[in-house]
DNA sequence: TTAATATATGAGCAGTTGCTCAGATATTAG
DNA sequence: CTAATATCTGAGCAACTGCTCATATATTAA
C-alpha cells in the first residue's frame, strides 16, 4: 500500500464522500471513455465529419482524408466494433454511415466548447 | 505515392467534394480531437465528472479515485494546459474546479448515447 | 531556520495506438 | 473457371500515454 494513500491525507472527508455518492458505475465510466476514444484522433474526428453529411464508401473517404484505404479501414473496423457506424454493400462497394444522432450532437457541442 | 491513392479508385468525387466542403479547417479537428481527448481516459474522466459536482483538492481526488497523488497531479496539469480546469490556493491546499459548463453538457449527451 | 504538509515535476517504463505492408476475402465480369 | 476491383485483416513497428518513483517547490507552523 503506498504511503500516499493513508488515511492522514484526507483533509475533506465530506467531499470525497460526496463524490462517491454523485459518481459513475465504473462499467458507465469505462463505456464513456471508450466513446469519447473514437472522437480524440483527427483521422475518426474527420470519417465521423464526413459521414454525418453522407454516406461514403472506404475509397472516397480515402480519397477524401489523404490517407491509404487500408488506414481507412482499419480505423472503420473500430467505429464499426463500437457502432458507431454501419455499412450497406452495393455489390462490390461498402458505404457506410453514422447510426446514431448524438454523434453530431456531440461534435456540435465541443465546438461551441473550442469557438469559445 | 502509394498506389492505392491512384485516382482510378476515387469512385464518387462529387461526395469527396461535398465532403471537402462541408469538412471543418485542419486546425478545428485537431482542437477537437484534442479535446475530445481529455475525456477518453477513465481516470481524466472521472475527475472531470467529481469537479462537476465540487471543488476538490488533489488530496481528495487522490483518496476518491484510488490512485496516487502524483497520478491525480499529471492528469490535472494536462486538464489545466487544456483550460478544463483551474485552481483556487488557500494555505497550502490548491482546490479545482471546471472551468467551462460544456463539460458536463458533453457528459450527458455522451450518457444519453451510451444509455441508449 | 527547520520540519511538516501539499502539490508539482522529470525520468523512465510498460501498455496502447495508428500507421504500413503483405496477404486474405468478397463480389463481379468475362 | 480466371482476372479485376473493393475491402478486410494480421503482423510489426515507431510514437504516444499513463503510471511509478524520486525529487523539487511552495506554504505554514514551531
Amino acid at each position: 500500500m503506498p504511503s500516499d494513500r493513508c488515511q492522514c491525507r484526507i483533509v475533506h472527508e465530506q467531499q470525497v464522500e460526496k463524490a462517491r455518492n454523485g459518481a459513475l458505475p465504473p462499467a458507465e465510466i469505462d463505456k464513456l471513455a471508450q466513446f469519447f476514444k473514437a472522437f480524440a484522433d483527427p483521422t475518426r474526428l474527420k470519417i465521423l465529419q464526413a459521414l454525418n453529411q453522407e454516406e461514403m464508401c472506404v475509397c472516397d473517404l480515402a480519397a477524401f482524408l489523404g490517407v491509404s484505404e487500408s488506414a481507412v479501414s482499419h480505423q472503420l473496423r473500430l467505429l464499426r466494433q463500437m457502432a458507431l457506424v454501419a455499412n450497406r454493400r452495393e455489390g462490390p462497394v461498402l458505404y457506410y454511415h453514422l447510426t446514431d444522432a448524438h454523434i453530431s450532437q456531440l461534435v456540435l457541442v465541443a465546438l461551441d466548447h473550442i469557438r469559445e
